[in-house]
RNA sequence: GGCGCCUUGGCGGAGUGGCUACGCAGCGGCCUGCAAAGCCGUUUACACCGGUUCGACUCCGGUAGGCGCCUCCA
């Protein structure tokens, strides 16, 4: 078991992640008013990634990953297209899900909806307000910013100079800095949950405070995590809120991934630069869009363009067509101890290990390859296998498991009479015929084989 | 204006006080009947100006430019 560090957003630190105790992450999920674009998959696949590759150390990782489905932008577009809230939200939801399923690196442990944890919002929303660090007025629920010391420690923000932005037409408020943790129903809404105070639906944060809390236990669980938009106000408002009612640190460690960016402005959905997820999965595959969003260190921000994408797919050709020319990717690596492999594997999770530095991790990976290539390097093959399998990029090993059918084999057999021959012209004829079936030929002194052309 | 971040070779993108990550693309070779795959080489990059240091791309200060958040947002 190594000791893996995280950058904490609070501290600006380096944390030790604790080996003795359940590492529970809680990572923010889209708000589901549309399908999801390649920004929004960032978190899922460094999050998802991070718990498996602390599982492989050991560690006891436990993952949530929610799905915000009460939201105003909900309402918004579903009264533009027509259709009740609800309805939006379950179809969102589901095309969540088969994006995400699609990138091939397995679910979450957790992956609580909003819609479905009002019992323990309710709950924590009376809580505060016994406490007299909420107030209802006209049917909304306020957290009052002010009865709550730590306020900005999070986002680094003076407390003066702030304000929250949201629900100030209603100004039902006491303080410009309160936000709603509860709102009543309001004319035009086609959803409500019942509660003390009417009929209404949750603030923006609160369902993350209930939901985290209720798939990760007693506070404070190990890692929250989520883009670094989130960062204010909604990170620094469910700490409030968490820490208020409980009196305990919502979080140890929070942790902030970058932005994706095109023409150096951030991916967003207001304004409009967006690209889906999956049309990225259509056109590029799930290896490349993986292996895209692992290409930058996940703190940083990200280009992207088709450029970036098409490069991924190339990388990913590399390491599959590596893996192809590999007998031992099967074996274990226990005959290869102490190795060249063995220590590239060691290196390759030291990486991943320190603030899970996946470029860092991937050099060490395209390192071993070349050596391999170059020269007889034991157990490279079942060592990159599982460098891959940390990243999610494991299926690559699985590229080859169609057998050709005979037609291609027979012609594979013509081919190679032809070139006895010495008709080329008939042997790259018969090469091109094979394309159109989906086969590459690749001649090698053993002779010549077949490998699926990619397609995407 | 406040808080934070960034500026690396054609592109993407790591990293370190001294040993030219890595990938993609281009060019030139090797291999091949030709390709593909693979290998080798490739004009030696760290915004600018000072400072610290035996030595800085890496530390400190400043300048210029860019980005994020401060309003919904992964």
């Amino acid at each position: 078991m190594r000791e893996v560090r995280v950058r904490d957003t609070m501290s600006g630190e380096l944390c030790l992640l604790d080996p003795d105790r359940e590492v529970g992450i809680y990572a923010c999920g889209p708000t589901v008013y549309s399908r999801i674009h390649i920004g929004n998959a960032r978190p899922f696949v460094i999050f998802s990634l991070l718990a498996g590759f602390l599982r492989s150390e050991g560690y006891q990782a436990r993952l949530a990953i929610n799905v915000t489905d009460i939201n105003d932008k909900i309402y918004t577009a579903a009264a533009e297209a027509g259709v009740g809230s609800e309805t939006l939200a379950a179809e969102m939801t589901a095309a969540y899900f088969e994006d995400t399923g699609r990138l091939g690196i397995g679910r979450p442990d957790a992956e609580p909806l909003a819609t479905e944890t009002i019992g323990p919002i309710v709950e924590l929303i009376e809580t505060l307000v016994e406490d007299g660090h909420a107030y209802e007025s006209g049917g909304d629920v306020y957290f009052s910013v002010r009865s709550f010391d730590g306020y900005g420690k999070l986002s680094h923000r003076p407390t003066e100079e702030m304000e929250q932005g949201e629900d100030d037409a209603g100004s039902l408020k006491r303080d410009r800095l309160d936000f709603a943790l509860w709102k009543g129903q309001k004319a035009g809404e086609d959803s409500a949950w019942d509660s003390p105070w009417g009929p209404g639906r949750p603030g923006w944060h609160i369902e993350c405070s209930a939901m985290a809390e209720a798939e990760l236990g007693e506070l404070p669980f190990a890692i929250h995590g989520g883009g670094s938009d989130l960062v204010f106000p909604h990170h620094e408002n469910e700490l409030a809120q968490s820490e208020a009612a409980r009196g305990r640190a919502l979080a140890k460690i929070w942790m902030h991934n970058g932005m994706i960016e095109t023409d150096a402005a951030k991916m967003s959905k207001s304004d409009g630069n967006i690209f889906q997820l999956s049309e990225a999965l259509d056109r590029f595959g799930p290896e490349a869009v993986v292996s895209y969003l692992i290409s930058g260190h996940y703190r940083q921000p990200l280009a992207f363009g088709e450029e970036q994408l098409n490069e991924a797919v190339a990388r990913v050709d590399r390491l599959r067509n590596f893996l192809r020319s590999r007998e031992d990717t099967g074996q274990s690596l226990d005959a290869a101890g102490g190795t060249v492999a063995g220590a590239a594997l060691e290196d390759f999770r030291d990486a991943l290990a320190d603030d899970f530095n996946t470029p860092m991790a991937m050099s060490i990976a395209f390192d071993l390859v070349r050596r391999a290539n170059q020269e007889d390097v034991p157990g490279a093959g079942a060592a990159l296998l599982e460098m891959l399998d940390l990243v999610g990029l494991g299926s690559l090993a699985m590229a080859d498991v169609e057998e050709p059918e005979p037609e291609a084999l027979e012609l594979l057999g013509d081919r190679e009479a032809a070139r006895a021959d010495r008709d080329f012209a008939r042997a790259d004829e018969i090469r091109d015929r094979l394309a159109e079936l989906g086969w590459e030929v690749r001649d090698s002194t053993e002779g010549a084989t077949l490998v699926p052309r990619q397609e995407r």
